[in-house]
DNA sequence: TTTATTTTTGTAATCGTTTCATTTTTATTT
DNA sequence: AAATAAAAATGAAACGATTACAAAAATAAA
């Protein structure tokens, strides 16, 4: 994924319909850039500095409108969170449940044909959650 | 799936080293024939009639507990609510975005070679979770 | 039956997320 | 630049699905 400069996220925005904010276009930046599917608290805590001042209110209304808008993804991860990825292309999330990191994996094709009896369904989204130990926890005990 | 009898049921209780009662039973049978993924609350209100006492945190209690022997499953849904799926084969979920019904969907074939990069993963269970409109919404608006 | 252990129960607590009214910011118009 | 109207940010309070807890009831063994 190339990087984005901050003038081509804010026309992602804007191109969204969306207006602008300080708050909101360093949320949208950190959440485009990051690989890590930060959590609410998450952003709040890395952004509260370098804004001076921010609610975690204005985090999570922030993060649904970017995904009711289609610009980023929220994740159902099971431990208790709410996860957010900007990246919406098709891919995994691999969950290791020793460490609790979240991982991404690439799709090999189109899922539509990797179902069956799935002909009058018409799918829009997906979300693959898999769990398991990744390789870092998979070698040590850690 | 075939229909299951009751000391069917006991016995995969017990094969699983589960002490049973009178609530156990009722909660298993009902999670393991039932093919609408129920939440708990679900699970409570058709059968506390049936059991004429119990409580929603025995409910919640159990099913956490057959989560942990593996004998059902636990699906983070997107709308608030855990739900509860007896079938613990692989096969995806589809949420259904107008009535919110989910259905199963069958996969064809095992999940490990649909991902690039995946090597080093121990993939030990998947979630598929997919979005959209099922054959009835997309025919009409209801 | 007696006993020890486990399970059920109902209430209270938890905590991630949302609601709400107010203050502040934004973008447009004078 | 200043004035204005609309939208966004704020933080305290509410929400609600789930969990923790201690007491009561049920289970299984002797």
């Amino acid at each position: 994924m190339k990087k984005l400069t901050r003038a081509e996220l804010k026309n992602e925005l804007q191109n969204a319909g969306i207006r602008l904010s300080v708050q909101r276009l360093a949320i949208y930046e950190f959440v485009r850039m990051s690989k890590a599917h930060p959590t609410a608290e998450v952003v709040y805590e890395a952004l509260r500095e370098e804004l001076g001042s921010l609610s975690l209110t204005t985090v999570y209304n922030t993060l649904k409108l970017y995904t009711d808008a289609g610009l980023i993804l929220t994740l159902n991860i099971d431990d208790g969170f709410l996860h957010y990825d900007g990246d919406t292309s098709l891919h995994a999330h691999f969950r290791c449940s020793s460490c609790g990191a979240i991982h991404d994996l690439a799709v090999k094709s189109d899922y539509s044909n990797w179902f069956e009896g799935s002909d009058g369904f018409a799918i829009t989204e997906a979300q693959l959650y898999l769990k398991g130990l990744c390789p870092k926890c998979k070698s040590c005990k850690n």
